[in-house]
DNA sequence: GGGCAAATTAGGGAAATTCCCTATTCTGCC
DNA sequence: GGCAGAATAGGGAATTTCCCTAATTTGCCC
């Protein structure tokens, strides 16, 4: 029986591309691709695949809450990360997330099959590069903790900041989220305190800074 | 007589570096340094200087529009810009507000010094690398012209919206301007309709990638 | 030089949003 | 069991935005 995999990314060329390069192997299908986190939620629960191959920075719902909501449902799901960024920050949070991989964008189609045949059997997979800061995070001592957006905020808060810092307006999250403009308000300012911040200027510089949006318009 | 110059640089240890540096030359007198556009402009008409060292970007008033200002009062004055990025924008915005030159920041003594010689006998000085740039720029057709923040907007526009990307807020940025709220109101309405956009998010976003203001807190 | 378009300034007033306080429910954890 | 934190949301005062209008200035084209 071939695997059954979920292809999650923003860009459609790379969901099409990896799609293309995935048709080529034997034992692996493509059974859905979703172009952001809530998407990919539905789709997760709906499909049951074996694998999620995420990218870290999408729009709406980041890589690293969708991991986090996908695998508190269903355990059995393996999420292998797909990201540009080697940044320390990502890495660390998406394996707390409870991913089993952490693939870089610019690695061979090998290393991808390669990641798959890995976490299919239960295992953990890194690009080689990633490995190093895993170690080094392994080494730091506990006490000195990421201080991210990851880590001080709730996956709420950060799920309104984003959407925030990508123009949407108080009322416009909260009919996205399906929740009241005054429980998004509430957010914000929770959200606001904890960073010490009071304009939302200041806020899409920090989200761009925690990769949580990208300075494109 | 030596060259009487100003240093602008928002980078405390720039400016100190750039002014321990050209006080080693001979013929050259560093008479004053600025942080900021405003600053710039003041001290220009207060010390009426041979030459500026002009950082392209600066917060509160951008070395280009600067540069714009202080050349419209005393055209006498050259403008040396110094930036980090060689980005086509910036080298065609800095050169049509009258620089006389255009240098990158990784460049050496040697250069700053060239440059100096230069443009004091009237030459226009341009790194290697920007050259490029200028010539492509002259090269293309007139009609599809640079579409950036330093042709849509008008440059109290982009004073407002540089303002706004640096986290303040209406009333903050009619008190540094002298000038209502009201007004202050009317630019942003007006700006942001020029752009297309309608959120402090975006507008913050397209304010860094025009390069009016960083992504740092 | 007359005039036109664009820039800069600013007020009035309705509408929308923010800000602060309070409160309930739920979940995880010791 | 209970406690802390997260998520939810309402009320109401205060502030800000949005849209309209308008005066003055400025540069520029014929």
């Amino acid at each position: 029986m071939s695997i059954r995999i979920i292809i999650a990314d923003d860009h459609t060329i790379v969901r099409h591309g990896l799609t293309k390069l995935l048709q080529q192997e034997k034992d692996v299908e493509v059974v859905a691709q979703a172009q952001n986190g809530h998407a990919t939620l539905e789709l997760a629960r709906e499909l049951s695949p074996d694998v999620i191959v995420m990218d870290v920075g999408m729009p709406d719902l980041n890589g690293i809450d969708a991991t986090q909501q996908i695998l508190h449902e269903n355990p059995n799901i393996k999420v292998l990360a797909l990201s540009m960024h080697a940044g320390k920050k990502f890495v660390v949070a998406m394996l707390k997330a409870g991913a089993s991989g952490y693939l870089l964008k610019d690695c061979a189609l090998e290393e991808l099959t390669t990641a798959l045949q890995t976490i299919i059997y239960g295992r953990i997979y890194l690009s080689p590069a990633i490995t190093d800061i895993v170690v080094d995070s392994y080494v730091r001592q506990p006490g000195e903790a990421e201080q991210s957006a990851f880590s001080v905020l709730s996956q709420r808060e950060r799920e309104v900041l984003q959407l925030m810092a990508e123009g949407n307006t108080t009322k416009q999250i909260a009919l996205r989220l399906h929740i009241s403009p005054k429980t998004v308000e509430g957010h914000r300012l929770r959200l606001m305190s904890k960073l010490n911040i009071d304009n939302i200027a200041q806020l899409t510089k920090y989200a761009i800074q925690e990769g949580l949006t990208s300075a494109e318009l």
